[in-house]
DNA sequence: GATGAATGAGGGTTCATTCAT
DNA sequence: GATGAATGAACCCTCATTCAT
């Protein structure tokens, strides 16, 4: 049956995980979809991952790290206003927060998790903070509750309306909690 | 058997469905579940509704109309800038996008439902553009967008944050994009 | 697929499970087997018993009813201490408690399910209560323990012991008993 | 890793056995199980017992040599008829047969395993001829098996009934049998 | 019209055993 | 010699849906 050495095997497990959340949501995901997705055998996922919980914690903390990373580099490169409104107004429509339908499936699929579970409200709110830590490079602190809040709802509004606002909405709301 | 002359049993499927949504997500929701919340025979649900996925919209437009009323009513409400400020942050606050947990956990999930399957995306637009018919008695159009987003985010972070910020923030965010 | 209608499956099925259990012991039960054996659907299993569990005191309460019926109408038959002797006698050596291996087998699964589980407990106290008002037809109240407990030994010794002792010594200790 | 140097750890691992077989009986019994009650890698279990029968046989081995040594000494300090009487009684009130629930699961387990294969059956030979030549220090040989049976059934009625006879019962008919 | 009974598919998980190291 | 990693089979159970009544 060959693949008995196969490193980097808990990787592509998570990855695949990831894959088939965003295809058929935490709802649709099972061991025997993700092993299939990531051409493993069934009996590897309980060995790799003691219950389906730890395997979808383990994928949306990585999900949730890399959009994070997405978000952190694209604002820490921003320098003044103008750029960092800028930027924000990119992450949003198109181009950080998701760079495709799946990220908005997979950021919608742990909020829901988050908001029935501890263990993933954990997750997000290590997210926030992130991004509130980055925020915190431009502005005053306690400004960044709002303006993250802002960026959400933002993002949420332009994936979900099939005739979303434009750019400049976005971006004078920005402006305005910039000022 | 009692209980075969039961009007209203439609009502009070949907009224579960909700009910099991919420304690354990549309994952957790089975026709099985549903019908003993509803104290319902189990072949009555296929009777009742042609599948799951019916039975789901018509709970899920419930809802939205159920929060949609809230919001609207609490709005409308509001006389003069001041008041729409507190309006919008008592319902970020806890005051009325969810009274409880439960509503929540149903926004959410119904988010998650829109952003992978186009007959839920109706039901969100729906209620997006009924919220920013009734934002428009206070603000121009145009300005609509943006502060409905800031609810929108506003409520999410308040709720999933284990600390959230405070109603000053909410308040002082929404009056920036109201002037 | 025929077999929709299918009264008495329940019953089939129980007794089907008896028939698994004696083969291979409640260890090497399962649900499968079962339903091969009765010739029902998986499916079918946990239709009509919630779980395993409750198919195994279903089947143990039908298997120890079964064996307690043979003992009462054996014991019952008998006039006078020296048909008493006899009818034990018979019983202990092949001649009701056990008819084949089988019932060997099965009483001793049920033992051994009784020391761990209390609702296992409650079938064999039931059945040893039973005999014991059966023996008190023809000895006092106060000796039925004693004799009741000789006949499961001397049952057990009988059955295991691959060269049993003879009858005639069955005969001489229940004669003790009864002196 | 420690532990390259264990000695003792196939005992270690037989004793494990009987822990687990005790809390969950045979059906529960599993590599993995005794491997963690005796920490040891899973990889060990079947480098050490060439299959889960061979370990259960020299568990069950191992069980009955202990027991039989209880029964033993008891009986063979006993001097006249008056202290083998006490000593039995002793030993089925839950002097030695059983020092623990424990103990009595496992003699079940061995007789229920016995009951279908051979192998087994061989342990609780042996175990039932040491009784019988421990009890014919005191009693002529022809009465041995009678007397081991009585014990065997005065000890399982006992453990097993939720309202146990007491001692007096079984001194009176031990002492029937011994005269 | 309404429903209890039924079922095949699929769910997560555990398992004894194998094998490369 | 000893073991961590791996796997395919089997486990019990839940499910949406169908169907005879």
């Amino acid at each position: 049956m060959a693949r008995r050495v196969d490193p980097g095997r808990r990787d592509r497990i998570v990855d695949s995980a990831l894959a088939v959340i965003a295809a058929g949501g935490v709802a649709g995901t099972s061991h025997r979809r993700v092993a299939a997705q990531a051409d493993v055998p069934l009996g590897s996922m309980t060995y790799h991952f003691a219950s389906m919980d730890e395997l979808l914690r383990e994928a949306f903390t990585r999900f949730a790290t890399t959009v994070g990373d997405r978000f952190e580099s694209r604002i820490a490169a921003a320098h003044g206003t103008d750029e960092l409104v800028e930027a924000i107004v990119d992450l949003v429509h198109g181009g950080g927060l998701a760079t495709s339908q799946d990220d908005l499936v997979l950021t919608l699929e742990l909020y829901t998790l988050a908001a029935r579970e501890p263990a993933f409200r954990q997750i997000t709110r290590d997210w926030m903070r992130r991004s509130r830590t980055v925020l915190a490079q431009h502005v005053g602190e306690e400004r960044t509750h709002a303006l993250d809040a802002l960026v959400e709802g933002l993002f949420v509004h332009v994936s979900l309306d099939p005739e979303p606002h434009g750019r400049a909405v976005s971006a004078d709301a920005v402006r305005r909690l910039l000022s």
